[in-house]
DNA sequence: AACGTTTATTTTCGCTATGCAAAATAATAG
DNA sequence: CTATTATTTTGCATAGCGAAAATAAACGTT
């Protein structure tokens, strides 16, 4: 009974979670529909415990019908993440506006399937019983790990540390560990979608992901949906970094630290000095450029509103990247139009957020597009046409 | 009474013009929609003149019922095209498949805007009347030129050689000159446009065009839709090479030419000896190259089904840039997928075709994107809901 | 060769969902 | 108490669906 069918609800949620907040009129007009359909599908997701609704503020002391805004109910759509580290594996329940209720992480000794994918089943589930919940609460549950999409579709990711796993279906293989809907994406591409869902990219309409962690990924968000491309490879920006080459991605900067003298395991455990050091301090000049040279690159394919960098390199390293990219004048030549917004995503840190964004999106997203066709030029005229004969 | 409003009626044509004549039950596959509604559509766009239907070959001598086939009818959607080069104007008029009806040119001696534009409508007037049509016979007119497209939404592009010409809004200044509805659009996505609609594109749902004329231009194509950017700069790849540096357009080769002292005014007009000689093989070999890598990005960012290389280049040389490039092994390290297709613009030496298909586009495309979302994963089941509360 | 059978496709029919325009309603300011 | 404004309701039109019926060929049988 509760799962979001109807188009136009699917664009409603999707605008509620991208602008906030908004009374049934100023749907309506977003949505191009009639004020009508909105209060009916409102009070439809109203029933499915989906929406509220609240006094608006702005408007109380003004002339007429006071009219109340409309918004996601926070403790519905409640989702599953599981990320997959190589070496560890994070388990989180997070409500519909992206906060965590849960977490839970366990290192990894056994990286076969059945041991790992069992281990995420019994924590999700101690999770949910810890909440006072059940599988019948949440909208399903997102999986993701790093590496590359291959062509196969419905398949599992590429992935060196994984390459024992079989080739996944998420419906037949997954759903049996967690009593729900599952849907899995790569590290990148989920960490787009929680910043998309509940991140700093809410508002942004177009939007490209840069995905700065051991390895390089990326996503794009054109009208508020993931564009996936052909074979799910999308944004894969890793690809224009060959690996025989110096690249802005944290194993480069890993190895070019153990090259220094300073071996260093993850990247999280880069101590504070080190990465104020520099050592740390050429390596992000030389990202930056290159990230530079990307940003040229995405604007003259993509033209999206935005770049936003994240990732699970540390903090200053993103924050200085972001900072300086934002500050630059130009990408390049002859640039007419003005080059676009550099964001400093919020959601990397946490890469469950990215997998817990999966149900989500899949269960409610929808492009944002105007249904009905523009019809800015709706003249009534056909070649062929036989209503020049008087009837 | 015979625009195409509604959305599954654009969809149907959009799949016709891409996959060509098919069976209703076919067609209703595809758009995922039930065979009654395909009927139903088909018989209003067979009232509006729109569609045909004609006995399936491939069926006869099989049992069931004879399916007939379902096209587009060759003489529906007559448009116009208005193409302005900086030193002539083209302008033609064309069925719903691309074929020319009409075709005239004049070299233009006063580029005011208003002598262009008043020339060019009575160009039109003089075709349509020799057809024995007029303007109602006319689902729109419109207009190309090169040049690029700046942030002021609805305006006109920046161009040099036009650059006196006024901001122009398409409905306001343009239509009167024909009365009919006009587009316009610079003249690379409109090549690409003519490609998607008439040329060597229509079966294919995402590509990404190469325009390599005087400069280097470009377009996306999502789904069988435009995909425009913001501010219509997407797929802009001229701006990924330097006009300070060598690149691999018109002009570029031009100025090499005439470095050494083979002095040529226009692309149509260098000579075959010069073609075929070194001078022009080692310019597009270094083309090749440069094409090779932006190849390369696009296939990282887009992840398009085909690469499609056109553009008022001489037809040698952009058949061994597209061969060459399509010969390729790969376009870089760690290719995990398969390198996108080659293909080579059939449409591209008429650019007028370019402009004539932006009625066309504009008033029968839609995404070809199946209408409800999919729901692979249609449980019902919602946090908050009082469901479980029986009646 | 005639006629019923099989098969695939298309159409008809009734119903539901969606969406729109206009009227009614509800709250507030003056 | 009236004007203003935003929302909701009402009545109607359209789009799309599922199921059943109708249709058009070819096959099999007599």
């Amino acid at each position: 009974m509760n799962a979001i069918t109807k188009q136009s609800a699917r664009r409603l949620v999707t605008l509620l979670r991208s602008e906030g907040p908004m009374s049934r009129v100023q749907i309506a007009s977003a949505l191009s529909v009639q004020p009508s359909t909105v209060t009916r599908l409102v009070n439809e997701l109203f029933e499915q415990g989906i929406l509220l609704q609240e006094a608006d503020p702005d408007r109380s002391g003004l002339r007429g019908y006071p009219s109340k805004l409309i918004k996601l109910r926070a403790d519905s759509l409640l989702s599953v993440g599981v990320f997959v580290d190589p070496d560890t594996l994070f388990t989180c329940t997070v409500d519909g506006h992206g906060k965590l209720l849960s977490e839970d992480s366990k290192s990894i000794s056994d990286r076969n399937f059945q041991a790992v994918l069992g281990d995420a089943g019994r924590m999700v589930a101690q999770q949910m019983a810890d909440l006072g919940l059940d599988s019948s609460n949440f909208i399903g549950c997102g999986i993701s790990y790093p590496g590359q999409h291959t062509s196969k579709p419905g398949k599992v990711l590429r992935t060196t540390y994984l390459s024992e796993w079989p080739d996944i279906d998420a419906r037949t293989d997954l759903e049996p560990f967690f009593g729900m809907p599952v849907h899995q994406l790569n590290d990148a591409k989920s960490a787009c979608l929680a910043e998309l869902l509940f991140g700093a990219c809410r508002p942004i309409r177009n939007f490209c992901y840069i995905w700065l962690s051991y390895g390089i990924g990326g996503g794009a968000v054109i009208d508020q949906s993931l564009y996936l491309g052909r074979d799910l490879t999308a944004a894969e920006y890793g690809g224009l970094f060959p690996k025989s080459q110096p690249r802005p991605s944290g194993q480069d900067l890993l190895d070019t630290l153990a090259k220094e003298g300073i071996p260093v395991a993850r990247l999280e455990d880069i101590p504070a000095d080190v990465l104020a050091g520099p050592v740390v301090r050429a390596w992000v000049d030389r990202a930056i450029q290159q990230l530079r040279w990307l940003s040229l690159v995405i604007s003259r394919s993509f033209a999206p509103d935005a770049i936003v960098i994240g990732g699970r390199l540390a903090d200053p390293i993103l924050n200085r990247i972001c900072a300086e990219l934002a500050a630059m004048k130009t990408l390049g030549e002859d640039f007419a139009v003005q080059p676009p917004t550099f964001l400093r995503a919020i959601t990397d840190k946490k890469p469950q957020l990215g997998a817990a964004a999966l149900p989500v999106y899949f269960g409610t997203n929808s492009a944002l597009l105007p249904v009905p066709p523009s019809q800015s030029h709706a003249f009534d005229r056909q070649a062929g046409s036989d209503d020049s004969t008087p009837a």
